[in-house]
RNA sequence: GCGCCCGUAGCUCAGCCGGAUAGAGCGCCGGACUACGAAUCCGUAGGUCGGGGGUUCGAAUCCCUCCGGGCGCGCCA
């Protein structure tokens, strides 16, 4: 409707210019169609008199009342309105919005869609834990942010893949390996000596415990290194498969599992790096090997390879992302930590400097995630050993509680989540709020069954007697949600739809105790019937962007 | 010291590629079930949008600066 509404008045403003009545110009960037805030300036407002002033030297009221009978003219409109310094207000008859119910009843559970991403390739990556570690509520956070994005995207029109990549090679695998082994010579009752470096959490112990069951002692002769790797593989596959649970539970699906290990057996790494010292991109300096990054405007050069010999993660790094270009991703997004940040001036460099387009790069940084409990913020160190893990959030609160939660935040806001909060079964609990609505409607259609009020075909239905104000606000907002989606989309922010299911819902809840759907009148009841059907698609099909359950009863 | 992010109601936060009178939830106080689910609704109170400058017809939004908080500044990952 935006889009039309634009097009309309640049016509129009063609048409008044090539009679002489203006002066012709080009259309300024800045002209947008807007829903403004307060309903008397009308059902969508246009800023074009504003912004076009300066350029056709005259006022901006003067101009938009020689569109206004142009526009009004159109038919598209009840009312045309010059208000304030300048701004079009554009209102539209109440048939064309309970028109619109019709339209979201056919598309059901696809409504929401639009062609926004013209099927652009996405490549959409996080969560990418090291296999060290059970994943921790900050995981979390990106779990829900980068499943909930991948859903948002593939409604707005995007070829949407997501992906993990599997940091499964370097030192953190032999610290591992080597953190397991200790732990197996303890349970044998050897005296160890645990280093700072090793992981420290109990999770170490529970593997070498199992391992010491199914194995016996028999790793404790000989060469420790050469059972390194037995130690490593049990460790990471019991971790992985730990972890892949978790997202399972988590309701997050990954299309893709990336190895960094094939990065490196496949030999791009090397490839890249020769390849880029051929084009003078990488150089020697104290027996390591230096990337220009500052060329393209990192802080300073990095190194990609140690003068031991050793390649550093930013060298697979590099690797991976001309690899994720080369399979055709447009679009890449990275999700990572806030405490990674001062790497994305690198990487984006990399892309640069291989001659791929760095804005194509989409890094989103979450920032901290804070538990809370009773009133106090629960130390979270991966270090130490000590953390909550997403399971535990997870077991404690369930999945659409946390999952909602993660998702009304800001990525760049840092979160602090309420355990009571969450864990509460009532009122204060932002995400019954809206999967009562759900549920409160699938119990309207439960009575409507049970007094045998069967719904007619919508054709059938008089849609008229949808008119009041209360009725007329419920359609446009519902009208805006594939508006909201793609806009969800393109900013790359899903949280934008767990703030318009809560006012979504909160307009249905206040319906709900000033109006019935059921009554005596029978046409009445089927209009609001249809009503009701539409807004428990769009609650559903909301919910569904973020992975969160749309319950018929709670 | 340098870089990135944040600062909006008592609390937690939306709004930020400029737009009209700055919003919500929680909390406080007061109300509403003999009709589809009260996990709900209605009402009251609550603001120098961290401070200051600038750009503009117009700034919470963009720019500069200062102050506060968080996080980074490895031949670690």
């Amino acid at each position: 409707m935006r889009t039309r509404i634009k097009q309309v008045i640049e016509d129009k403003f063609a048409m008044l210019a090539e009679q002489g009545l203006l002066p012709a110009s080009d259309v300024a960037d800045s002209h947008i169609i807007s829903v403004p805030k307060h309903e008397q300036h009308g059902d969508y407002a246009s800023n074009f008199c504003l912004v076009m002033a300066s350029s056709l030297k005259a006022p901006p009221r003067k101009i938009a009342e020689l569109l206004k009978p142009e526009l009004e003219g159109e038919g598209l409109f009840t009312k045309v309105d010059v208000a304030g310094p300048g701004f079009l207000n554009f209102f539209l008859s109440s048939a064309f919005w309970q028109q619109n119910l019709l339209e979201i009843r056919a598309q059901g559970s696809g409504y929401g869609s639009s062609d926004e991403g013209r099927g652009m390739k996405v490549l959409v990556e996080f969560v990418s834990a090291n296999p060290t570690g059970p994943l921790h509520v900050g995981h979390g956070r990106g779990a829900a942010v980068g499943d909930s994005l991948c859903r948002v995207l593939r409604m707005a029109g995007y070829d949407v893949s997501s992906e993990y990549y599997v940091n499964d090679v370097g030192n953190q695998m032999q610290t591992l390996g080597r953190s397991v082994f200790l732990r197996y010579q303890e349970y044998f009752g050897q005296e160890i000596d645990f280093p700072k470096e090793c992981y420290q959490g109990d999770y170490i112990r529970d593997i070498a415990r199992r391992i010491a069951e199914e194995q016996g002692d028999k790793f404790l002769d000989g060469e420790p290194a050469s059972h390194l790797d037995f130690f490593i593989h049990e460790a990471v596959s019991e971790i992985f498969g730990g972890i892949k649970k978790d997202l399972e539970d988590f309701r997050v699906n990954f299309d893709n599992w990336f190895s960094e290990r094939t990065l490196h057996e496949s030999g791009l790494v090397e490839q890249t790096i020769q390849e880029l010292m051929e084009a003078g991109k990488i150089y020697e300096k104290e027996g390591a090997l230096w990337f220009r990054t500052s060329d393209y405007g990192d802080e300073k050069d990095r190194v990609v390879k140690r003068s031991n010999g050793v390649l550093t993660y930013f060298a697979a790094d590099i690797a991976y992302h001309r690899n994720k270009f080369e399979r055709g991703f447009q679009e890449l997004v990275d999700i990572w930590g806030a405490d990674h940040h001062g790497y994305v001036p690198r990487v984006k460099a990399a892309v640069a400097a291989m001659g791929f387009d760095p804005d194509a790069l989409n890094v989103l940084l979450l920032q901290l995630v804070n538990l809370i409990e009773a009133g106090q913020v629960k130390a979270m160190t991966t270090r130490g050993g000590e953390f909550v893990t997403l399971r535990e959030v997870m077991d404690d609160v369930g999945t659409d509680a946390a999952r909602f939660i993660f998702l009304t935040r800001r990525c760049d806001s840092h979160l602090d989540f309420d355990l009571d909060l969450a864990r509460s079964q009532s009122q204060e609990n932002p995400v019954y709020y809206v999967q009562y609505a759900h549920a409160r409607l699938a119990s309207v259609f439960r009575t409507a069954k049970e007094a045998g009020v069967e719904m007619k075909e919508p054709e059938e239905i008089n849609l008229s007697l949808l008119d009041s104000p209360e009725e007329i606000k419920l359609m446009k907002l519902l009208a805006s949600f594939p508006e909201l989606v793609a806009k969800s989309a393109s900013a790359l922010e899903p949280h934008r739809i767990s703030y318009y299911l809560t006012e979504l819902a909160g307009l249905l809840h206040k319906y709900y105790t000033t109006h019935r759907f059921i009554g005596d009148d029978n046409s009445l009841t089927q209009a609001r019937l249809l009503l009701a059907d539409v807004i428990k698609t769009v609650l559903k099909n909301g919910l569904n962007l973020l992975g969160v359950n749309a319950p018929e009863k709670m």
